[in-house]
DNA sequence: AGGAAACTCAAACGAACGTTTCAAACTTAT
DNA sequence: ATAAGTTTGAAACGTTCGTTTGAGTTTCCT
């Protein structure tokens, strides 16, 4: 059947992108092992060669769409914390709000944040390496922000903390419990209680409580 | 339907044991998804036959596991909350406490909080639902409490809340980064840097901070 | 117009998936 | 010892996986 008929045949350039939103559609749903080749190019309309054709294998499409999506966001926060540190007085609550937003913004593509919390969530030997690549430098960032502003942390400690940020954004991005896929008034009441929930924790020390240790 | 508790009566509890042991290996490294009942059977050194035997399906294998380890750590969260509250001045320390010690605690079948990481990371169709049942009575009973300790914080701050301490949790234990699969003094370390950050967390108003928000 | 490059298609590849079958090997009770 | 019940083994079920093939089509450039 060469008989093929369509208004608008489109050519690749419309494949591409299909591929790429029903692929972050597929990873949000059921992550990375669960997401088929063949059911990404089925959601896209798409014959399954033209996936192969254009990102070479199932772990290029994954590579394509966190450059796609995940590497944005991620320029995002280091352009803010460039803006933040300009100011000679900010707060941890500004580099934290630097670090989060990014990923509450909403954006032409639609969220990220779905993306970004289950690709966090599966650190995996084919996820894991991609995603601490895209992430290595805003983490390394990040935490030198936070260690001029807290010098009496370490900067182990500062990683740790940051960690615990990272972690309780993406689970909670991740949960449908935490009504976040819901209205956008859910959302703001959920940023604001993360923002604060995450500085009150990052400013806290270890010795202020019970316990105390020397390092 | 035919399983109930038979510890080592069975002359087959050696084989269902070892499919259990290798099951929970292969869940934490590679996720539900990523598990093949085949990769299980063959770590266990079992036929696979065995394991539909056993277990019925890979779902059944999943919620086996999760009863094995995950469910006696929710029953030592509660009888631990109970405990506390006891105490008529007891802290929200005093309950975090409570609920994330048994993730740390050394148990004799070894940690479990790296199983617990991994599946409270993957909220798919299959792994969700499981997970969800067996946490729904904790996070209850912990919200409540905290709802107790902290009556100006509404029941859905203190959920997102918890959801917040709960991503922490996960997120830390399973990303091999923050050196939680190493040494035991790392360990103690990293929870009570958890524990205060979600203290400090918890107890945070979301009205403390001033949020100016224009994007 | 015409040839090279870019792209899509149906079909098929071997491998691995979850699950099932059934006979043989066990354990247990009589 | 024998019969009933329980557990394991080798093999195969049909399906889906990621990837490849090769012929066909479309787009682009001169």
């Amino acid at each position: 059947m060469s008989e093929k008929l369509n208004p608008e045949s489109k050519p690749g350039a419309d494949t591409r992108g299909r591929l790429l939103c029903a692929a972050e559609r597929l990873l949000v749903e059921r992550g990375y092992a669960g997401m088929s080749a063949r059911a990404v190019a089925q959601s896209a309309q798409v014959n399954i060669a033209s996936a192969s054709y254009h990102f070479g294998s199932k772990q290029g499409v994954l590579e394509a769409v966190v450059q796609w999506r995940l590497a944005p966001m991620n320029r995002a926060r280091l352009t803010r914390l460039e803006s933040v540190l300009t100011n000679p007085s900010h707060t941890v609550e500004d580099i934290l709000y630097a670090f989060l937003w990014p990923c509450f913004e909403t954006e032409p593509d639609g969220p990220v944040r779905l993306l970004m919390g289950r690709l966090m969530a599966e650190p995996t030997a084919v996820v894991g390496p991609v995603i601490e690549e895209t992430f290595r430098d805003v983490a390394k960032a990040f935490v030198s922000a936070l260690e001029k502003r807290l010098p009496d942390a370490s900067r182990e400690s500062l990683t740790r903390k940051l960690s615990f940020v990272v972690g309780a954004t993406s689970f909670t991005l991740l949960n449908k419990n935490a009504a976040l896929l819901a209205p956008e008034d859910h959302l703001d009441q959920t940023f604001k209680q993360l923002l604060s929930f995450c500085v009150q924790g990052v400013e806290a020390s270890p010795d202020d409580t019970e316990l105390s240790e020397e390092c």
